[in-house]
DNA sequence: TAGTACTTTCAGAAATAATTGAAAATACGG
DNA sequence: CCGTATTTTCAATTATTTCTGAAAGTACTA
């Protein structure tokens, strides 16, 4: 591979641990993820070790971890014993998944923990401001929600047009 | 105050400092958020060390990242010296803000070092693979700029039940 | 079913992020 | 301006997360 290409490929991987990073999500998971989406051939663990410079205990761990996420599949070839992993490699499918697990892992907790504190906090006028504020912020979750849902649920990628053109007229 | 409401009072801070956590932000900013969000007044930065047990650094640097990120306000009281701090009490005005703000500075710089990939793989046939990958990801990325570049956008209430039927009809 | 190639697990180590607290800076009222 | 109340800063500390590596576990195959 070409010097450029290879430097390239680094920052891409890079980049995208970065942002991982900043959306909660472990940084060398967000990496692994990024080298097999740009790997053209399904990955062993080794090779992700060598690339990433990880231990063989973190690399089964974040890796397994993908395959949770519905990231990443678990291959093998036949007369080898080695496992190999290979990114999904539809963006819109990623971006479902992606939303699928968040909806499931971050939001359904907090309208969880919200009903609670209203169950909790009780009829009496004193509370009537919390309760208001309770509401309103259940409101705007369970519409991330209904949002995350909703992608998470497409499985087309004819689906991105359709949301953009949506998107647009909202001006 | 009753002892029910004060307990959901802080089961609701813990929880939304817990969610922040989730998405990549201090577990105590976004607890020192809740708990102005659910204030009927401004509080001293002496207020929220006592609720939150926290120092007085830590609470002086994170109200300063509230400001920053356009959630919090300061304000002041005559014939006091102290600072006072105030939630942004429109929920969907929260929204926007912290839409605009993760806009800023986690989408755009990805958005950059996408291009900047782009750049330097060149434009070998070895290249082509890693090119149209990187232009699929641009794309979605690009997309997500463009919600929360509306959202961030938008100032009125009202916008909300908007993007709730456009959702809606999305089927 | 024994040997081997590979994978997982997890206690401890290392790295990173958050927090403290006290000194320095700031700003208010007199 | 002076003295003081208040806020900010940041080096050092503490807490948390992530990572390592070797032992235990699995499963293929001969």
């Amino acid at each position: 591979m070409g010097a450029e290409l290879k430097s390239a490929k680094e920052k891409f991987v890079e980049s995208w641990g970065q942002m991982g990073g900043a959306w909660g999500i472990n940084r060398t998971m967000a990496r692994m993820h990024a080298l097999l989406m740009i790997s053209d051939k399904p990955l062993t663990a080794d090779d992700i070790m060598a690339e990433l410079a990880v231990s063989r205990g973190n690399a089964s761990m974040n890796l397994r971890a993908l395959v949770d996420w519905g990231l990443v599949r678990r291959t093998s070839l036949p007369r080898d014993r080695k496992e190999y992993f290979a990114s999904e490699k539809d963006i819109w499918t990623i971006c479902c998944r992606i939303a699928r697990e968040r909806k499931k892992r971050e939001i359904e907790p907090v309208i969880g923990a919200i009903d609670e504190c209203l169950k909790e906090a009780g009829g009496d006028k004193e509370a009537a401001a919390f309760r208001k504020k309770l509401n309103e912020l259940l409101e705007l979750v369970r519409l991330l929600d209904f949002v995350l849902g909703k992608v998470g649920n497409q499985e087309k990628a004819a689906v991105l047009p359709k949301v953009l053109t949506l998107l647009k007229a909202m001006a």
